[in-house]
This record gives structure tokens, sequence and C-alpha cells, in this order.
DNA sequence: GCCAATACTCTCCAATGGGAAGTAGGCACC
DNA sequence: GGTGCCTACTTCCCATTGGAGAGTATTGGC
């Protein structure tokens, strides 16, 4: 669809495909982790990140990290020191996204009974 | 980091595992497109959900419905008739997450500008 | 001189995703 | 009565992405 009339408050196509585009990079499951390590502990630098999003790669950190700088959601300070200190803090941007985001969080604390019951409820009928 | 004291409702740390899993299945591109698209029109079969999500190729679209299904967000609906007709719809589990992304979908809406500015400085600088 | 610490960066390999073609199954048309 | 046609998949092949782990640059401390 080119989306419906519906109430929306817009229909511009051209932001819908800018909205989407700017969901597409933004909504993966790294970026979410990061932005909620970043939000809870403030400012971190790159090890301490590594380690509050469990699983994640160092090459997928640095990664994740650059894109969100470069979407401006967090700001990237380079210490002069050795050994090397690099510290990532949330933009005012990166900020309300985060807070966007919680609501997901909390659906996700809400609800995983039920996801973990529909899941199973899937594999046995399947 | 196991998130520290912090003012959080809880820490058990299995929860949290759970949750970052959750959420790492739930929150991918286009899962979340999808989502948006039965959010806006009810119920949908699947070429209409194909066409209202601009990009998804089929494979993805029958792997993403499925993934939802599985994870209790979508029902499906199969008519026996030819030519065949499947329709989704959102559950109320499905429902309250695209309550909770929509959030997102404002942040996104109202920061367009913003978030293009930042990637146009972050290309000059380097 | 050598090691430790940190934030990358590179290389190799496996998994993921896109594109296009194939499948099932019954009805309409010639 | 064979030939398409329609729709929701499914499969195959190949390019891209992601993970594991090793390598790099820097310099103060032993």
């Amino acid at each position: 669809m080119g989306k419906p009339p519906h109430t929306s408050y817009h229909s511009d196509p051209r932001v819908d495909a800018l909205v989407d585009e700017t969901i597409g990079r933004v909504a993966d499951k790294w970026t979410l982790l990061v932005l909620e390590a970043l939000e809870e502990a403030g400012e971190q630098r790159f090890s301490a990140i590594g380690r509050a999003v469990p699983g994640i790669s160092q090459k997928m950190l640095t990664q994740t990290l650059r894109q969100m700088e470069r979407e401006g959601l967090v700001t990237r300070t380079v210490h002069a020191e050795v050994p090397p200190r690099v510290e990532y803090r949330l933009t005012d941007l990166g900020h309300d996204l985060a807070e966007a985001f919680c609501g997901v969080w909390h659906w996700a604390e809400r609800n995983i009974e039920k996801i973990e019951a529909a899941r199973a409820a899937f594999d046995a009928r399947k």
C-alpha cells in the first residue's frame, strides 16, 4: 500500500520512505542494546559498553557505535592517554530515542511469559 | 555490566537476559515494518503486506511472518480457496508491541531533519 | 627492553538476505 | 481436455553481513 487515507497526520510518501529508512538504520538489535546500556549507565567507555551488551563482538560494537555517532545518537570523546580512553555518551537525540524504546523494553518485560507460551504452543503445533 | 543498582524495578540477570533475547528477536527492521503495516491496515493478506512494506522479499516476508506468528504477535488464517487466501492479523500482544513502537515511529518522524544534519556533519568531518 | 592496557582493525569462515525461478491446486477459457 | 492463471509460498544461487580471534599502535611502568 502507499498507505491508505486512514487517520494519519501525514501521507507524504517521501516522508514515509525516509521514516522507513531511518527506522531501518536505527531498529536493529545491537543499536537498541547499546542504546539501553548507555541510557542506564550514562557515559561509558568502549569496553564497558562491550561488557554491558553480552554477546556483541568488538567488530559490531565499533560498527554500531560509528553508525550511532553518524546518526547523531552518541558523541565520541577520545582522551589522549595511554592506555587510550574513549568515552561514549548519548546526545539529546539519542536520549529521546532511548525513551521512545523504553516502551518496547517494558513490553518485553511484561510479556516474556506470554511470548514463551506462544512459542511453546507454536512449536508443539508444528 | 550485570546492570548496576540504579533505579530499576528488578535486577535479576536471567530476566535481563531473557528480555535482551526477546528484544533481539523482535527488534529487527522487517518485523517493525510489518508490524506497522498490520497496525495501520488491520487484517491483511500476504501480498498486501508485501506491497505495504516496500523492499521486502517474499522470502523475508514469509520468514518474518512465521517468526511473528511463533512469538504470538500475529495470527495466520488460511482460507481454503482457489486462488489461496491467507490473512494475517495482529494479536493483542502484537497490537501492544505496535503501540510500544509507536514512540519510535514518532521519534523518527520528528527528528528526520536532525538525523540528516548529523549525518551530513559526520560525513563532512570524516 | 619488554610488558600491560585499551580501542580498535584485519582476516577468515559461517550464516543471513536478496532475486529469481519453481511449486501446488483448482477454475476459466479455448 | 489441455493451457494458463492466481496466490502463497519454497528453493537455489550468490553477494553481503556477522562472529571469532589474532594483530596493531601507543607509551608509562618495571
